[in-house]
DNA sequence: TATGTTACTTTCATAATGAAAGTTACTGGA
DNA sequence: TCCAGTAACTTTCATTATGAAAGTAACATA
């Protein structure tokens, strides 16, 4: 009766969350993002128990997101430092943060997107970068892969011919 | 002992997760974006057990992304449909997507996202609206925003500053 | 009357989370 | 040499969250 595993599913977005659909993930990776690297680091920022940074650490290097690397021979210190697929997350953090100062933030932004070069507001969006148009266009939608299976390819295939009409 | 709350912290990520961060949850908000709005509905198509279905639907209509709508007066029957906080939330699925497809899919896209008008896959990425610049590009970072207190502050006030050198 | 459908609830075991305290391997100062 | 301090953890144990299995409610249809 373990939890249940995403990670034998097909979609993309259970495969993701299986390796980061954790509680403290993907706040870990947000500080990892802001150039957090070390343990007591991310206990502060966090007030997560150590024994959780322990485990979610280890979980984000064995999904390859984190690295693991000795910077001090003596005494022995660790740190822990995005891979490539680990900044790769980064879309996925601005779409949250975005989605949560629109929703969650009654009073006010508290972290925003900003453009240091016009000390602008950045206004992050999705878009297509094929056709230039944003995702929310109904033109979109999802499709079955070239690897999609059985129920996979017939749910998505559904969904494009009822939305063809 | 409760696990920890993330609703208290000020940045919009933690605010986010708050609210989708569980287990299920957002495999759900993906299945009401396919269009789908039954229970059975969800339960297939997750593979999950109904009382941890019953939890999640409640947990998502609470949390105001969900409304529980009845569709059928005698026998009684409900539905879940999005409301626009719920749809609101596309863009990080789609960011996930992306994310998942790249890195989790060695056997190649089980899952992808196409223009319809011109049959060609979607290249979805994020962008700042105002300048057009991709949001990967050095120029952005996060700031405090003006409900930012204390430590919030701090933490992106310092980031920007050693970020500008 | 029996079976099927849809949307659940209840009960209970196991896994995940978290608080508190302790450990390791040092450095630097009194 | 002794003691405090630092950084990165581990151990133990209580409490929550998750999940499997079975059951329930309120009907429709045959």
């Amino acid at each position: 009766m373990q939890r249940k595993s995403l990670g034998n599913m097909q979609c993309p977005i259970a495969r993701s969350l299986e390796r980061v659909g954790e509680w403290w993930s993907i706040l870990i990776l947000r500080d990892c993002l802001h150039g957090l690297t070390r343990f007591d680091e991310f206990e502060k920022s966090l007030g997560i128990a150590p024994n959780m940074l322990t485990r979610r650490l280890t979980g984000l290097v064995e999904a390859g997101l984190l690295e693991r690397r000795q910077y001090s021979e003596r005494p022995p210190r660790f740190e822990y430092v995005l891979t490539e697929r680990g900044r790769d997350f980064q879309p996925v953090l601005a779409t949250l943060l975005v989605w949560g100062n629109k929703h969650f933030a009654p009073e006010g932004a508290s972290v925003v997107i900003v453009n240091r070069e016009t000390g602008e507001l950045a206004d992050p969006v999705v878009v297509d970068r094929i056709s230039g148009r944003p995702l929310s266009d109904p033109v979109f939608s999802t499709a079955p892969g070239p690897a999609a299976e059985g129920e996979t390819r017939e749910r998505h295939t559904r969904l494009l011919n009822s939305e063809d009409v």
